[in-house]
Parts: structure tokens; C-alpha cells; sequence
DNA sequence: TCTGGGGTCCTAGGACCC
DNA sequence: TCTGGGGTCCTAGGACCC
């Protein structure tokens, strides 16, 4: 048995820890550019405002509905999630972080009511953090996912499900565990509920099964158990229930084997298992848009330069060396007077390497092959690819997967000292522990270091660099910078 | 004026091998 | 008329997730 904890609506929830006049009101929090709503309350839900919808959209509703928007402050979720995350491990052996906001625990063995459980799960981590929760148990993850989706719906819109549902919905508000269900139960709830709201099922894969006329003769079979009488011409599938009895075969045909593993977990056999060991990642990316256009190829080094010193340090932490490096920069498709242009470019490492001059290096050099003068950039981005495992004992640059340059001589029998890759090393592991205890950017490669009096512009008239991010609407880093400390009123 | 930033997995098709 | 067959590896693109 899985569960799925799941903070609802996170952004904006742990706003509203450190602000709780927010509670009640439209709130949506904005993406790094100010530029569209990544996080909405449920009463900005209410006033229509979608997911990834451009700020300046909805901006009017500032001040006809009271909406209030936030500017992103990934430093105090990250840290309000690993909060959260640490208290609901106490609740299983096993727990899979799936994103800042959920995870997946294991209840294999596990005794007791679940329902109870997870209901002094979700009021520990509301008394601890303040950060509202839901739960969902079920035999697979897929379950689990669709049972925390049904605690969610039957507690915001208990109103979406049929009259001879309200009853039982009430009861799974906020903690729903499909294992107290009878099958029939079950089918009631998968047949209120819209296929799209299944893991997995995306946008286009609902469109897809939407307008699927079953094949063959499970088409019938599938009628008969409905007892719905459609028969033949019964069209597509809409509902979970309906994606349940669907014959598997023809939709691994017609879609994957993702949409099939999908469909048998929701009958209940496990395709999935909880990974509480996760692998390093295998391409580390940073990119962003930019406040204003950028037109002009030193700024783009330097922003280029500031995102490879961010991927350079991942890669270190999670102990991987690039086999590449790949940058992109983009002009706008939505500026349409402007001429577009997206360029990118994938230059491999004669070495792998996790050194922030060295990949720098290969970015800067890769961007000067793409850029073009002329357009407005409006993002960019590096991404570290062909990522290995740094070898235990190895230096970096001299992954176990490693390929030696032909022209270069082979710089293994080297014994350990201190020569040039060995200062290299320490080079990398000073500047990390400079910037972990005196903040990011205390020191930097000079390519990535912001540009400022002294350096670009005349003593006094320091600047913002071209490509800052507008971040006006930031809160305060509550939990993370002494110095932004709540405080409270003598 | 203003439009997110990360990731993963799967598939199809081409290059290449013998 | 008629031009192999089986396999691997790589890449690009698409779908999905939050």
C-alpha cells in the first residue's frame, strides 16, 4: 500500500505561514520573471486564473477582486518543503521525495488505520510548518496519486460529485484510502472522475482517448460490464472508470507502454515502486528569461557564464562530471515584429569535467558559434549533459567512463600530488565552501561576476546587469537569511 | 510593455555493423 | 521486373510530470 502526501496549493501556502492575512484571499505567486503564475490559491482558482497564465492577463484582477501576487522565493519553499518532507517520513519506512511538494511513502507492513494515520500525518505537519496537506492511500502509486486527488476534489468541490456520492466523498475528504472501498465504491468514484485527472494522462492523451472509438470486440465486453447499454458506436473514453476497462493491448498500440503500465496500475497491480534512492540526475540545466531584451553578446557571456557556474556547482554536489556542455539562446516568439532566432549548440568535453572554468569555457565558446548580433534575445540557457559518475577516488576529469584524449599523454600515472589537476580540486572545493558560507556569488570566475562599478561601468554608477529578472513582489527569505528574520511587534 | 523552469521516459528513424 | 537480414547505438522530438 502507497501513499501520496501532497502540500496543497505550496507556493502560495507557505506564504501564507509567514503572512496569514493572505488566508481567504486570491493569491497567486509568479515565475522568475514576474511573468506568469506558476502557484494559485483556491480563490484564485475561483476567479479563473490558470496555471501558467501570464501575469499581465489577469493583472486587472489586482484591483477589481483583490488578487495578490508574489514574486517566487524558491529559497524559503525548498527549505519549507524539506520540513515537511522530514515529518512525513516518520510515517513509513520508505519515502519517495517526488517533487518539492509530495512524496510517496511505502505502507508495506505498516499497521494500524491508514485513514487515522494520515490524519495526524497531515495535523503534525500543519501544527509544525503550517502548510496544509492531503493524503492519498492506494495499492499502486498511480492509485495513491488518483485517491490524494479524489482527498482534494471531495474537501475544495465536494459539489462535482453525483448526490448518491456526497456521503461517501465526505468521508474521504482531505484523507482518502482507496483500501477501505468496497469494488463498487471504487468504480462509483473512477466513473465521477475525468480521465485526464489520472498520473500520466496528459492533455494530449486525453484529447486522444476522448475521441478513440474502442476497437474490436472489447468495445462490447466493456458495455456489458458497464451496463450501460451503449453498444456498439459507444464513443471514447472519458472517464477513469472507462480508461479501467479499456482493452490494454490496443491502447499500447495506439499510445505506449506508459499508457499501459497507467492503466494496470489503476487495476491495482504495482508497475511502479517507491525509489527512495534516486539517481543522480542525468542533465543538469539552468536557463531564464530575461527582464528586457538582450541584444548584445557580452551580456549574454555573462549571463551564460552565471548559469554554467550554477549547473558546474549541481554537478559537483550530486557528484557527476559533463561529458558536454549545451547552450541555447532564444529570441522571443511572442515579440512578433521582432525576427526570430533560437540557436543552440552541444560542444563535447575532451574531458569530463565538473570544473566551473573548464565548462565555462566550453559555453562561452559555444555561445560565440550560435550568437548572431541583431536580435533580441530574450533567453538563454546551459545544460550539462553526457553526465558520469565521477570514480570513487579519482580525481575530476578522470571519471571511471572517461576517454583519454589520443593527443594528450595520458595523465593517469601521475602520482598524487600536487600538480595541476589536484589544485584544481581544491580550486573547486574552496570556492563551493566560500559560496556555502558567505552566499552564492562571493566568489565567481570573473566571466560570470556581475558586472558592476568598478568593473564595467564608471566608479559610483553601478547597474543592474541587462538581463536581471524583475522580482518585485519577493518575500522575505524567512527561514533561510537571519538578516530576513521574521519579527515580531514589541 | 508583459507570456516559467526545471526534469523524465519512450519512440521512430537513421547510421552503422557484420 | 526482381538488390539481405538482424542487430545495436544514437538522436531528435514528443509526451508527460510538477
Amino acid at each position: 500500500m502507497f501513499a501520496l502526501v501532497d502540500v496543497n496549493n505550496m507556493y502560495v501556502s507557505c506564504e501564507r505561514v509567514f503572512r496569514p492575512a493572505l488566508i481567504g484571499r486570491p493569491v497567486v505567486v509568479l515565475s522568475n520573471n514576474d511573468g506568469a503564475c506558476i502557484a494559485r490559491s483556491n480563490e484564485a482558482k475561483d476567479l479563473g486564473v490558470r496555471m501558467a497564465q501570464p501575469w499581465f492577463e489577469v493583472r486587472h484582477l489586482e484591483r477589481t477582486a483583490g488578487l495578490v501576487a508574489l514574486s517566487a522565493n524558491f529559497e524559503l519553499y525548498g527549505d519549507m518543503s524539506s520540513r515537511m518532507m522530514s515529518l512525513a517520513a516518520e510515517f513509513a519506512p520508505r519515502q519517495e521525495i517526488y517533487s518539492i511538494d509530495e512524496c510517496f511513502l511505502d505502507f508495506d507492513g505498516v499497521p494500524g488505520d491508514r485513514t487515522a494515520i494520515g490524519r495526524e500525518l497531515r495535523r503534525k505537519v500543519l501544527q509544525w510548518t503550517g502548510l496544509p496537506t492531503s493524503v492519498g492511500f492506494g495499492a499502486t502509486k498511480t492509485l495513491a496519486k488518483l485517491a490524494n486527488h479524489v482527498a482534494k476534489t471531495a474537501d475544495r468541490k465536494p459539489g462535482s460529485y453525483p448526490p448518491e456520492l456526497r456521503g461517501l466523498t465526505q468521508r474521504l475528504a482531505q484523507v482518502c484510502d482507496f483500501g477501505q472501498l468496497t469494488a463498487g465504491e471504487l468504480e462509483a468514484v473512477m466513473q465521477a472522475t475525468d480521465v485526464g485527472a489520472v498520473w500520466g494522462i496528459g492533455r494530449k492523451t486525453t484529447a486522444q482517448l476522448n475521441e478513440m472509438r474502442e476497437g474490436g470486440g472489447r468495445a462490447g465486453a466493456r458495455s456489458g460490464e458497464g451496463g450501460e447499454g451503449g453498444g456498439a458506436g459507444q464513443r471514447g473514453i472519458h472517464t477513469v472508470l472507462d480508461l479501467v476497462h479499456a482493452d490494454v493491448a490496443t491502447l499500447r498500440r495506439q499510445f505506449s507502454v506508459v499508457v499501459e503500465k497507467t492503466v494496470r496500475e489503476l487495476r491495482g497491480t504495482p508497475c511502479m515502486d517507491v525509489n527512495d534512492a534516486p539517481e543522480a540526475n542525468q542533465q543538469i540545466m539552468c536557463s531564464r528569461s530575461f527582464g528586457a531584451p538582450v541584444t548584445e553578446l557580452p551580456d549574454l557571456v555573462e549571463v551564460v557564464s552565471q548559469f554554467t557556474s550554477q549547473v558546474a556547482r549541481r554537478a559537483r554536489e550530486q557528484g557527476s562530471l559533463a561529458g558536454a556542455v549545451h547552450v541555447f539562446i532564444s529570441t522571443s516568439p511572442y515579440r512578433r515584429n521582432d525576427r526570430q532566432h533560437a540557436p543552440s549548440a552541444t560542444l563535447p568535453l575532451p574531458q569530463p569535467s565538473a570544473d566551473t572554468r573548464v565548462l565555462i569555457s566550453a559555453a562561452v565558446r559555444a555561445l560565440r558559434s550560435i550568437y548572431k548580433p541583431g536580435f533580441n534575445y530574450a533567453k538563454a540557457g546551459a545544460m550539462l549533459v553526457d553526465l558520469q559518475a565521477q570514480a570513487p577516488g579519482l580525481e575530476p576529469g578522470l571519471g571511471q567512463q572517461a576517454t583519454l584524449d589520443l593527443f594528450e599523454p595520458d595523465p593517469q600515472p601521475e602520482p598524487p600530488q600536487r600538480g595541476r589537476i589536484g589544485q584544481r580540486t581544491d580550486l573547486m572545493s574552496a570556492l563551493d565552501a566560500l559560496n556555502e558560507r558567505f552566499g552564492r556569488q562571493t566568489v565567481a570566475v570573473a566571466s560570470a561576476a556581475r558586472r558592476t562599478a568598478g568593473l564595467a561601468g564608471a566608479p559610483g554608477t553601478s547597474r543592474p546587469a541587462a538581463h536581471a529578472s524583475r522580482q518585485a513582489r519577493r518575500s522575505p527569505r524567512y527561514t533561510t537569511r537571519l538578516e530576513e528574520i521574521a519579527r515580531a511587534r514589541a
